[in-house]
DNA sequence: ACTCAGGTATTAC
DNA sequence: GTAATACCTGAG
């Protein structure tokens, strides 16, 4: 296949540290040049930005115009999101300022759910080391500037790996937990088709929550992180909870914060825009 | 040696 | 319902 080229000219809320290590996604790679490189449904593709020109180049299965505005969430207006946002409180300002450049991204529905049950009491090195892993073991391979990249696999493709494979690809205790999953996507148990139709977060949460390996956590990251693209969840987890505790709870210990009170605060301070919300003061709390 | 990391499932009150 | 506890693995 051929390489392809998209550039886009004054672009805004686009950074590239900010959207690929906010913490959304596990297969971007920074290069030496400073552009990242990364494998995302199907496509292997190079961004870098220039002043204030961002540059795709990459071997794409379609259009590389309708794939960087889809995955890269062109469409929606961050400025708009982010002068809301900034209202709020100092903090939230703060933070935005920090993170102005992020995107939510369009992610594939199917590798986040296999991602993030991956990322369950993991750390980030690891978590993208087993992902690789996986992709390079069933994946497809693409070849990209004379390197070779691996699609992440298909429900199909990992329909005959056994528990045993999975632990050998270092995913640990999780082994059974992607193998139930995949098994239970397989048998219909859960429709993801149905559920990318569905415009009842609830309802889809539910049915994310029966997968083996997806607790709230999950699901939530789930929701907001792929093409279910639900930005009114709020996902919680350490780092989340800390700062939710620092700015506004104030408990002396945060692990007895309750989960209650912080889903209950950001549905309060935040709305239907609690998920990008969480997003920037996420990545503002665990990088500054 | 020992703790910790994007939680979840299981078991026990 | 809600609180403890175990859990692969490898880096620091």
């Amino acid at each position: 296949m051929k390489e392809q080229e998209y550039k886009i000219e004054n672009i805004e809320s686009f950074e590239l540290a900010d959207i690929f290590d906010c913490g959304q996604c596990f297969r971007w790679n920074k290069q030496e040049d400073g552009s990242y490189t990364g494998v995302f449904k199907g496509n292997v593709m190079n961004v870098q930005k220039q002043g204030n020109t961002v540059t795709f180049k990459g071997i794409c299965n379609g259009n590389i115009q309708e794939i960087v505005e889809d995955y890269f969430d062109l469409k929606r207006d961050y400025e708009e999101i982010k002068s809301k946002l900034e209202k709020i409180d100092e903090n939230v300002k703060t933070s935005i300022q920090y993170g102005k450049g992020i995107r939510i991204l369009n992610q594939d529905l199917w590798e986040m759910i296999i991602s993030y049950i991956i990322s369950a009491n993991n750390n980030i090195p690891r978590i993208k080391g087993i992902i690789e892993r996986i992709s390079k073991s069933y994946g497809k391979e693409i070849e990209f500037r004379g390197e070779k990249y691996y699609t992440f696999p298909s429900l199909e493709e990992l329909k005959d790996v056994t528990v045993e494979d999975y632990r050998k690809l270092g995913a640990g205790f999780r082994d059974i937990r992607l193998y139930e999953t995949v098994h239970m996507i397989l048998d219909k148990k859960v429709d993801l088709d149905e559920m990318q139709k569905n415009p009842n977060t609830m309802e889809v949460r539910e049915q994310l929550l029966t997968l083996s390996g997806v607790g709230p956590k999950v699901a939530d990251c789930i929701l907001l992180f792929s093409t279910l693209k639900r930005f009114e969840v709020f996902p919680i987890d350490v780092w989340v909870r800390r700062v939710m505790n620092e700015l506004y709870i104030k408990n002396e210990d945060e692990t007895k914060v309750n989960k209650k009170d912080i889903e209950k605060l950001a549905q309060e301070k935040f709305g239907n825009l609690a998920g990008i919300a969480q997003q920037y003061l996420f990545y503002w709390k665990r990088e500054a």
